[in-house]
DNA sequence: CGACTCGCCGGAAACGTTTACGACGCTACC
DNA sequence: GGTAGCGTCGTAAACGTTTCCGGCGAGTCG
């Protein structure tokens, strides 16, 4: 039921002290939203109990609670959150910080962060701090000031902290996404699972060759993937650091090629290096998907669509992140006891041309 | 001056009908905040008077003024943002509303707008509606319920409107780098000025034949820039429309190269399609810059900067946009007259190397 | 038939600000 | 010396909810 402004007059009758009076109040120009007290009045209730009644509380015969309901809906009836929160200690409001300035892992984030906490009224207050100290401390006051009731933390990558000490701040924190004191509850994609799912894929395909080639090894994503990647392609498989650039991507081809090593099945620690790979391929007149099959990981689909071919790559499902990330702040306000320490959600590969074949034998 | 947890007792003097009572309020665990009375009660002074004070409104001695600042200081004081809401009318709170998935667009647009607000105690309700009208209502009517004292509208792109009908909000509304309503107060990039500034900087190279490979010409932004591109070039000035994809501008140069045009300058719609235009040259054997100069569209610097060779391109300054929303939405809250209509932004060129030369003559 | 119980509902006090208005003390002037 | 006037500050009523607690009606049992 979507509220909508009143724009026509509206009657109240007002009983009170026994005596039953009918005001009209005129709302043509400015119109004045409907006040709990209107409702209350309309019910022929007191305020108390139409405040009870619309929030399931209290007790009252069912009859009036169903009144007081279908006279709010017909009024459209909207509470007004700042009262609420004043009253109720709770803003109904999370705050969102960031450093991710492209936006490309922040914005999934919150997307299913607010839609997981919409249905309670609950909405996000989300602020960018880049990497100054000062700046991200007068975001973060601001929301305290507003009452957050919690707080979710995200970045632009794993192992790139915020500049803030969280640890006196009296709300709730969820780390989604980024780096996370050690018994914080925080969420990161399933690493170990989703290098695996590529890496079986590969092999699934009749890949026996494989290399990896990935991030620094001083991110912790880079350094889990890879050891996943090795459980299954066997301790020998080749494994390249580099930085998280297309250009990294290239260069490792020339790398692989110059030792002599010919990978058929290269997996990827992201969809910008798997470019880089992929065109690299394509430059030295190797075929991909047929000789080479590519997997990346990010499913950054601007990327992994315009790659050609369009890549096979995993996805770590930000939005689900988010999501979770809203259930769990939810359950920290609400005094549910959430285990602290970090948490890993399954990555799901996302198929398209740059591994050929179809499905692996085994389904 | 930045807001810490008391984490010592705090002493009350509370002055009441002429006899003063000293009171300790222990808070060792549950730290309460420091509210206005307990600020008056330190200053010795009304609450009303703190408040003046703190507000710079109403008329007291300077002394106590400074008095009264000088306490509120001391203990850490800062304003509960609900009851000032609830009190005031105004929420001090601005939604921002998009429609981009990606944040590519939406989040730089997002950090302007923040940052160009905190400073006054604003904050920013954010909202991702994708296309879903019901979900998107239900976005709204949440922020509503807040109180937002304004909004503003953020999209992916220009010409994608959002599912939403704000012509009845009672609030003021912003379009930032989005469809808006004819009569709106909206902001975009000046895509004509943009436009001139890449066509400029081509011709003041010395390339003479130049063609402009650009987006759908559904898109006002593209046939805006195209115009803009024939005034600089001369009428006769191939323009190719196409999507806003990488793919358009490799096979672009197809259509080029196999019409016997050659240009030697292109400006492009976007660093995707600058992309595609520069891959298809070099498959071609066609040297970037040497024989080709290209100017890319958006600063995309996670394109722009992975081309090779790095795009020059023009930067439509999503963060100046962010900034002046910001602006325009507080003059707007504050009652202040802001002409309706589209407002353009300046765009700016940021030189990396697909260009080659230095700057041109003109300087 | 009266008292006790129990369930439904209402009165009123919070929550922490802002702000209209009025009281009070001081200076200055007649 | 009384009074007008001005400038400071305090009292109290908002703002729109939630929630504690108590009253009052009806039903039941002695």
């Amino acid at each position: 039921m979507s509220f909508h402004w009143p724009l026509t007059r509206i009657e109240k009758t007002v009983s009170h002290n026994g005596k039953s009076v009918s005001q009209e109040c005129a709302m043509a120009s400015a119109p004045t939203r409907i006040r709990l007290s209107d409702v209350a009045a309309a019910a022929e209730v007191s305020v108390a109990t139409a405040s009870k009644a619309l929030n399931g509380t209290g007790r009252m015969t069912e009859e009036t609670r169903r009144r007081v309901r279908d006279v709010a809906d017909a009024l459209g009836f909207r509470p007004n959150a700042m009262a609420r929160a004043l009253s109720s200690q709770r803003s109904l409001t999370v705050g969102l910080i960031t450093n991710d300035s492209y936006g490309r892992f922040t914005l999934p984030v919150m997307s299913g962060l607010s839609n997981a906490l919409v249905d309670d009224g609950i909405s996000v207050l989300m602020s960018n701090v880049e990497d100054d100290p000062v700046a991200a401390r007068r975001h973060l006051d601001t929301m305290l000031d507003r009452q957050v009731d919690g707080l979710v933390v995200t970045g632009r990558r794993i192992d790139t902290a915020l500049p803030l000490d969280l640890a006196e701040v009296p709300i709730p924190v969820v780390y989604a996404f980024t780096a996370a004191p050690e018994n914080a509850v925080s969420l990161t994609a399933d690493d170990a699972q989703g290098a695996r799912l590529a890496t079986d894929w590969l092999s699934g395909l009749g890949r026996g060759r494989l290399a990896h080639v990935t991030g620094p090894e001083e991110f912790a994503a880079a350094r889990i993937r890879a050891a996943a990647f090795r459980d299954v392609a066997g301790p020998g498989a080749p494994v390249l650091h580099g930085d998280w650039s297309e250009a990294w991507g290239h260069a490792a081809i020339g790398r692989l090629w110059g030792q002599g090593a010919r990978p058929d099945g290269i997996f990827c620690g992201s969809d910008q290096i798997a470019r880089g790979v992929v065109d690299a391929l394509r430059e030295r007149g190797v075929d991909v998907p047929g000789d080479v099959s590519i997997v990346g990981f990010d499913n950054w689909s601007i990327v992994a669509a315009a790659t050609r071919p369009p890549l096979t790559t995993v996805d770590m499902g930000l939005g689900g992140i988010g999501r979770e990330a809203g259930r769990l702040v939810r359950a920290l306000i609400e005094g549910g006891d959430v285990a602290p320490g970090p948490r890993r959600l399954p990555c799901r590969l996302v198929v398209r041309d740059s591994c050929g074949g179809s499905a692996p034998a085994a389904g």
